[in-house]
DNA sequence: GTGAAAGCGCTAACAG
DNA sequence: CTGTTAGCGCTTTCAC
């Protein structure tokens, strides 16, 4: 009566009964400590497998007090740039036994915080990418567990960071395009710009110090998505400017932007100049493939998570900021053929 | 000493202590259950805001048995089908209060066994895309966690299903596609296969289906990349068959062959016909446009999620099969110029 | 080297 | 309507 099965999920303790030793010795077979007798080890093996035994998660993080999943939040996950992000950390997290909760915060921005809330109380620690309001951000940070995020910049009223993050340098990718735009004699340019993101302010004054001596028109669109590119293309190419080149926030604006462009039948190849940022793949296999600068998604994806489980892993809570350097990709939609 | 808060985390007694009253009232308060008197509810309110109390996941999964987690096994997140069905899975879930734990098995296919086994006890049910080897599927179904999977055609000994499944008719998807080339002309076709894939069969079954009186020429890529079809196109175009149309198992692919295409200068627009499968995003932004068949990749999460945590709330074991209509989506990549 | 036992924080009977 | 209490399954000292 003491080592049945019943219908539930066998326990330890029906392993160790089956085995013929104590929950003790099963624990700690399984997590790999004390060295046991090679007797035991197989007993302990083999009544596992013949139980079909599966630990159960909740009750080994309720007294270690670690769940082994990390929390990522991003703003959508069918934008490649984020998808990206979440292989690289999904590449480092797996590997060590760690899972990649994901939470889309775009799907519903008015209930990000309950989610977030809901996130943080399942994870050892988060990755955040989204742009959240810095009371949310503050109230992460209370929770005490590990955050690091995507271009933090904020800081408290001393000025210090609040958390760890990995930001790739907005202001010189915008420069770098700037200067590969004003090399191959663009003049007049308009910047498609996303106000709602952080980074946006920062690429377009990379532009503008690459090319000081130029106005850059500045248009906003609500949503970075092709068709936000598409839909505001008339706009930026039928309004009598004088244009040689177009810079969006990012890669998804221009794709639809430049589709539109050729649809409307005012991009003459080589006439106007297209580029973004981001380097999603798809910009390679366009017509003409994209201009673009890679902000290294993948890899921003690596360091935030390589950081956050050393964090988790050695309990050190030093505030690090790690800067990848964005890399220009020069393709056909920014050649010259004038 | 009793309301103390030391350095750990706030516990439910400390909300309790607080709050003066005992920590079942505190736990019933917080899961909405029996009625209070407004003064309590409000006490233990305030006492849970004052602690910033956040309530221990894991305690509460251990008890009630429940996770409130789900897994999402997939391929690849940086592919937009994948993608679009975790957005549909989110969407659903994200409301309920469900997460979604997400497990990329292409990372490592040699260790998707023991990844999964690793979500498979921290979820509540699975949701499984990926083509697994029918032994990992039975090891899956034997944890007795709900589990509802795409295209799901194996059966056991006895011809029984075993599992809920929600799959988009495959073989319909290729015929319509045939139909819609063999309607335009076509008939001298090029089929790009993924075989790794349980549905590639079956839509160049229903390619076959709709031109019976076609030879279809079949060539095979080893993964669904943008830079497979790329890689392929020489030998698709080059090699001295007469084609009129090119149908590849996947949009990606088509990309990749299409841009290449246009490089080596071998297709003229209205010559040779390419189409591809999923309809993501980026075919209608392409020059030109590419024709594919809508296999509502956003719709599948959406429906295997529904099904999912219906097996979860009402005990409903039913084994389900839902069937998705394909969508045929004619764009300029098919366009008859002749 | 191995077992006994004390909880981890929470929920759900059951009493009151 | 509210409090007491018994575990959920596991890890981890601490004895043996």
């Amino acid at each position: 009566m003491n080592n049945n099965v019943r219908n539930r999920r066998p326990t330890m303790r029906d392993v160790a009964s089956l085995a013929g030793v104590s929950t003790a010795t099963v624990s700690m077979v399984l997590n790999g400590r004390n060295k046991f007798t090679p007797e035991v080890t197989q007993k302990v093996l083999a009544a596992i497998k013949s139980l079909n035994y599966q630990p159960n998660a909740a009750a080994s993080s309720m007294v270690t007090g670690r769940t082994r999943c990390i929390g990522l939040a991003i703003l959508d996950i069918r934008n490649p740039y984020f998808s990206n992000i979440a292989q690289g950390a999904n590449s480092i997290a797996q590997p060590l036994g760690y899972s990649l909760i994901i939470a889309d915060t775009a799907e519903n921005p008015e209930r990000a915080f309950p989610q977030l809330n809901a996130l943080a109380s399942r994870v050892d620690g988060l990755i955040v990418s989204s742009r959240l309001p810095e009371a949310c951000i503050d109230q992460l940070v209370g929770f005490g567990k590990p955050i690091v995020m995507f271009g933090q910049t904020d800081r408290d009223e001393a000025q210090h960071l609040k958390t760890s993050s990995v930001q790739v340098n907005s202001h010189k990718a915008g420069y770098m395009l700037g200067r590969h735009l004003y090399e191959t004699g663009r003049r007049n340019i308009t910047y498609v710009g996303f106000p709602h993101s952080l980074w946006d302010s920062y690429r377009l004054q990379g532009l503008r110090d690459a090319m000081p001596t130029c106005a850059i028109r500045v248009i906003s669109v609500p949503t970075q998505s092709m068709e936000a590119g598409e839909n505001i293309a008339a706009n930026v190419l039928l309004d009598g400017h004088a244009i040689d080149a177009v810079v969006c926030y990012n890669d998804m604006i221009a794709i639809g932007l430049m589709h539109e462009a050729y649809n409307l039948g005012v991009l003459q190849p080589g006439r106007i100049a297209i580029a973004g940022f981001d380097n999603i793949p798809a910009t390679r296999f366009l017509t003409p493939p994209l201009t673009t600068v890679d902000l290294r998604s993948e890899q921003q994806g690596v360091c935030a998570t390589e950081r956050l489980l050393e964090i988790l892993e050695t309990g050190d809570q030093t505030i690090t900021e790690k800067l990848l350097e964005p890399r220009l990709v020069v393709r056909a939609s920014t050649a010259n053929h004038s």
